[in-house]
RNA sequence: GGUCCCAUCGUCUAGCCCGGUCUAGGACACGAGCUUUUCAAGCUCGGUACGCGGGUUCGAAUCCCGCUGGGACCA
């Protein structure tokens, strides 16, 4: 063996993890709604961050003054707190590393940014746009890459105070010197890069205007941030940001970037692709868990076949190692079955304490409501009615709901009309939907109102159900006698919901109207 | 154009590091059937994937090389 072949070292032992000392970060620009991707970021490093008992950062970076707004900082905030992402220090809370916002951390790269040009790692230029731009031209001609030329990393001092008295525009460029550095992406393992492709790269627009990557580099240090998770789409920034902390012989964080999200056209997902934002996943009747169940299987698993996840279980189970290298496809369809795994959990949750109802789930059953309408598709409600029956009624705005709304569902706020004819099952006749009706009565008077709740309403109903050899003897006139619909949802659904004595009442009502339409032998369906 | 990243069912993915147990597993979606009190749900069954080409090897989804394809960044 000659020694001096052998291959280089591939497996990457990725520096231990301390508990307790990891900090790290996201930070979005509000230049616009939280983004499915911020958000995914979000909910990465949080659970990165609660795994090792770290702390969790939000900072926002809104030097783009032109595009930042406000509402959508708000918007930010609000997204990743309906998600349940608390962050541990950052805007709207403060934290030791205040202030969080970059447009209130301007002064403190003034002193980093002298301190490279004194120690002239960082020069003036003063190229023009128009100059600069037929120098990429050129190069990319000549299928180059795209860099500074660095013609004025040799203006002498006298050259620099001239320009600068006629009052010529000028940047801060930061020298990089020419060599070959290796990251260790803890997602991916080693990248390699040449730093003479970077060029002279700009730093500053002047001395108290830091560009992105420059105020990044800053402000990570600053907050002794110890980790960076983030998308792939960074990965080109890294080896900058490493060249930027080099300069200022400042430590680098440990980076790992993680895969984007695309859309259908396996294209970065932005909003022409539709649903984009978490707040739109909201207006669209999601629930939090749903959503962070979903974003959390996109690019990372468990290693083992677990698909539902609460936020604790996700962070018992994250670990980087389970994080995906390609980019994974928006699929809304998997979203909605996580949504109804979630509406179960929901009822369940409320079927033990029917005072508490879940805000999300009113706020789901009201937006399903209103997307069935916007759709124009009022079987869409239909398809859902047993999720709509656990509204508790009085809590219900019932302004807000539609006219399709009701009459669905109309029944519920009221005594239904009940069409004699409906009551009738195959070849029963008068007599036996009575005698169904009667013996239903009987049964269900006998439970207890204390014990009136859906799972021993169903036992008492289909017991009973269960003894003729065709179920529906009973629970079709039932149905109809507290709905007065066909289409509905089940009897012992309407039933809890209803109450033991407006159910009765229904079914006595029923009985009487079968009485007076006297109708015989109307066979349905 | 340059640089970097990536590549298993339609989609999300397991397996790859430590080659055989992979006629490639799970989930969503889809199809069929069952059950059924409508819809939904449930249950059962089913089809569909290792991008291509070389190499290494008795043996490759797994290791190596090349190609192709996709993406991101650079303006």
């Amino acid at each position: 063996m000659i020694p001096h072949l052998t291959q280089p070292q591939k497996i990457f032992i990725p520096p231990p993890i301390l508990p307790g000392k990891i900090r790290v970060r996201i930070a979005p620009s509000p230049t616009g709604a939280l983004h499915l991707g911020t958000a995914r970021s979000a909910l990465f490093n949080y659970l990165f961050a609660k795994k090792y008992q770290g702390v969790f950062i939000l900072r926002i970076e809104d030097t783009d003054v032109e595009r930042s707004d406000p509402k959508f900082e708000k918007d930010i905030v609000e997204g990743l707190q309906w998600l349940g992402l608390g962050w541990d220090e950052g805007v709207r809370i403060g934290g030791e590393y205040a202030p969080y916002r970059q447009s209130e951390r301007i002064y403190i790269y003034t002193k980093y940014l002298d301190r490279l040009l004194k120690e002239e790692k960082a020069y003036w230029c003063f190229c023009t746009p128009n100059e600069l731009a037929k120098e990429r031209l050129k190069q990319k001609k000549a299928g180059l890459a795209i860099r500074y030329s660095r013609k004025c990393a040799v203006l002498s001092s006298a050259e620099i105070k001239k320009h600068r008295s006629e009052g010529k525009s000028s940047i801060l460029r930061l020298r990089i010197p020419d060599k070959e550095t290796t990251f260790y992406d803890l997602i991916r393992g080693p990248i390699t890069f040449h730093t003479n492709l970077l060029g002279d790269i700009a730093i500053a627009k002047n001395i108290s205007t830091p560009l992105y990557n420059f105020a990044a580099v800053i402000d990570d240090y600053e907050m002794a941030i110890t980790h960076i998770l983030r998308g792939e789409d960074h990965i080109a920034n890294t080896p900058k940001q490493i060249a930027i902390a080099e300069a200022l012989e400042i430590q680098s964080p440990q980076f790992g970037h993680f895969p984007l999200i695309l859309g259908k056209d396996r294209t970065k997902l932005s909003k022409r692709h539709g649903a984009a934002s978490v707040q739109d996943l909201r207006n669209l009747g999601y629930l939090p868990e749903a959503v962070i169940n979903f974003l959390a299987l996109l690019g990372w698993n468990p290693k083992d076949n677990r698909e539902i996840f609460s936020l604790d279980e996700l962070i018992e189970a994250f670990s980087l190692e389970g994080i995906q290298h390609g980019g994974a496809i928006w699929g809304q369809e998997k979203l909605d079955w996580f949504n109804t795994q979630f509406m179960r959990h929901s009822e369940k949750r409320w079927l033990n304490d029917r005072k508490s109802l879940p805000n999300e789930l009113i706020e789901y059953m009201t937006s399903l409501v209103k997307k069935a309408v916007v759709k124009e598709d009022p079987t869409f409600i239909r398809k859902r009615c047993s999720d709509i029956v656990y509204l508790v009624l009085e809590r219900l705005p019932l302004s807000n709901l539609e006219k399709d709304f009701m009459s669905e569902f109309g029944f519920f706020f009221g005594l239904p009309q009940i069409k004699s004819e409906l009551l009738f099952w195959k070849n029963m006749n008068v007599a036996d939907i009575r005698q169904a009706l009667k013996d239903i009565f009987i049964i269900l008077e006998k439970i207890p109102a204390e014990e009136w709740e859906i799972k021993i309403i169903r036992k008492m109903i289909f017991h009973h159900a269960e003894k003729t050899n065709d179920r529906g003897r009973i629970l079709w006139p039932l149905r109809i006698a507290l709905s007065g619909q066909q289409k509905s949802p089940g009897p012992h659904e309407i039933a809890s919901i209803l109450g033991k004595e407006e159910t009765l009442t229904r079914i006595k009502k029923a009985i009487t109207v079968l009485k007076e339409n006297g109708k015989n032998e109307k066979p349905m369906r």
